[in-house]
DNA sequence: TTGAAAGCGCTAACAT
DNA sequence: ATGTTAGCGCTTTCAA
């Protein structure tokens, strides 16, 4: 077992005071060139490492930031967020900062979490994904001014905090006009009950496209729970009228396989687009739109990083463009 | 903002010395009771919370538990690790602990990870999963005496470390009495390239129930990258040769939906089951093997707390059966 | 430019 | 059963 490497060896090493060795590391413009040099060559020698705990005895600063793992639901859809979550820890470290992890079933127990986090390990900030209307989290952080940053816009606008989205209506924006360009006319939206920001979003994109091209859009505006089986089973009914759409425009991946699946069932040509481009979208070969989840990872933690050093003023919310990987011929 | 509240505050408010304080959170038996209610009360009151950092410079303990965060490749199977995170996370947390992530795309910068994260955030222990053959995670670890447990067992025995898996091959086995019931005889196997640990259980255990059934299996092993695309070319090459399987147990859902879309494709009837019960399985009817993944979290967290506590001497590595989830009716 | 002193909040060891 | 002392490793004054 290694002996203890503290500050103190690196400065008997280096054959200076204790003080220099954190000047080099922490302030290295403020050292003679040489000094630095010895302090350097001590540190790599003797694999030197800063004490995290003892740094933030000091400096109240963690570099911890703490963001909620959540429980993947329906699945489909859930593994946005894990690759969110993957490319978050793997940006956050390039900036010295650990992602700790914590699991919460609703607003209110996450709030207890922040109390609870907040007292112990002391994240410097946190990382909010899945924004909903009227979400306490922004609140309680905001009043308390903690450094937090939102995956998703505010979507009650009262708050006037930072945050990373990426555009949904775009997102299906482009799929309808990815369908009216292939030749459809009649091009249905799938989504989800009207009331979630996300879900709204999205709805209005389609909506968008099709007035743009003068599409008629009464009766095709469609709405059922996010699970396979809802959409497919809602897929089927909406088939049987008549006209039926030939194209449907999907809030999520889950709902374009329901869709794909009752269409198949009835032997009827129906042309879909899914949304989050997630790992069935690309083995069923399905259009879908795709979230550029690795920039937004990088924006919040470029957001937070400037946070944390006070040079907030010029930053902005970001919203980012998502892209549609085309996959079928329809 | 709130005054910060340490334990000389608590000890003030209760009228006691902060040792007092110290001792009824840590060692509560040795305080008289109406001392002990006392400090309760102030805690309480104040909402007062040990700071770790401190506490870890006292004990070199930091109640932090560090995990890597898999980059979910095919997407379709990564989705069972972060079951898993999520649920070590919720687990973790009851028992005091967090979970802190890294990411790594190799043995070598793991290794790399664990020094640094044991120079700066002192992680008290670390969960590996995916172990594989030659895992030099596992000997570096062990060498320092550092406490860790893996999720997976060792393939190639050397170690002698604590470790929580699933039963691969118990539930291929069960998957292929499954379709043994249903009528089926020449039910093949579809997994990836021998030479993974994991892979080859799960052949096993096709095998193991295919000759206690007294069914010739030649022919009927076959193997081939775990992608959909894959799968799919694999099994429509396999379906014209003479005879062909009517059944198919997969290592995976991937290979199983790839399975399926070539069986359909061509339009002949085949009878899949396939592996870890990903939301995939469940949105299209396939009947898989599902991990207890929970329990193997819950699992992990106790051999972990356990050999941080020094009370691992009585603990054994444990091996948990997976349960089949019937879904179609082949 | 470098060094000495102080203290962040906690708990192990010892003293009462 | 409770209190006192010391010190974990670091950085922020302040002095040389």
């Amino acid at each position: 077992m290694a002996e203890k490497v503290t500050i103190a060896t690196v400065a008997k090493y280096a054959g200076v005071s204790r003080q220099t060795v954190s000047n080099v590391l922490n302030t290295p413009e403020v050292v003679r060139e040489e000094t630095r040099r010895k302090v350097y060559e001590a540190v790599e020698a003797l694999g030197y490492r800063v004490s995290q705990a003892a740094r933030q005895m000091r400096t109240g600063r963690s570099r911890l930031i703490a963001t909620r793992i959540e429980s993947t639901g329906d699945g489909i859809n859930g593994s946005v967020l894990d690759r969110f979550l993957h490319a978050l820890t793997e940006t956050a470290a390039r900036s010295g900062y650990r992602v700790i992890l914590y699991t919460a079933a609703d607003d209110e127990t996450e709030i207890a979490t922040y109390e609870d986090l907040l007292g112990t390990y002391q994240p410097d900030a946190f990382v909010l994904a899945s924004t909903h209307h009227s979400d306490t989290r922004t609140t309680w952080l905001a009043e308390r001014g903690l450094p937090f940053v939102t995956f998703g816009r505010p979507w009650d606008a009262p708050d006037r905090h930072l945050w990373v989205d990426v555009d949904g209506a775009a997102g299906t924006a482009a799929a309808t006009r990815h369908l009216l360009e292939a030749g459809h006319e009649r091009i249905g939206f799938l989504g989800w009950p009207s009331g979630s920001g996300v879900g709204d979003d999205r709805r209005q994109g389609w909506l968008r496209a099709m007035t743009a091209a003068g599409q008629d859009t009464t009766g095709l505006d469609h709405a059922c729970l996010d699970t396979v089986a809802e959409a497919e089973a809602a897929v089927g009914a909406l088939l049987d009228r008549d006209p039926a759409p030939t194209a449907l425009v999907c809030a999520s991946d889950s709902l374009a396989l329901g869709a794909m699946q009752a269409a198949r069932a009835l032997d009827r040509p129906l042309a879909v687009t899914g949304f989050d481009d997630t790992p069935v979208a690309r083995a069923i070969g399905l259009t879908s739109v795709s979230q550029p989840l690795e920039e937004a990872a990088a924006r919040c933690v470029r957001l937070l990083t400037r946070l944390l050093d006070g040079e907030a003023e010029a930053e902005e919310p970001v919203l980012l463009q998502p892209s549609l990987v085309v996959r079928d011929t329809t």
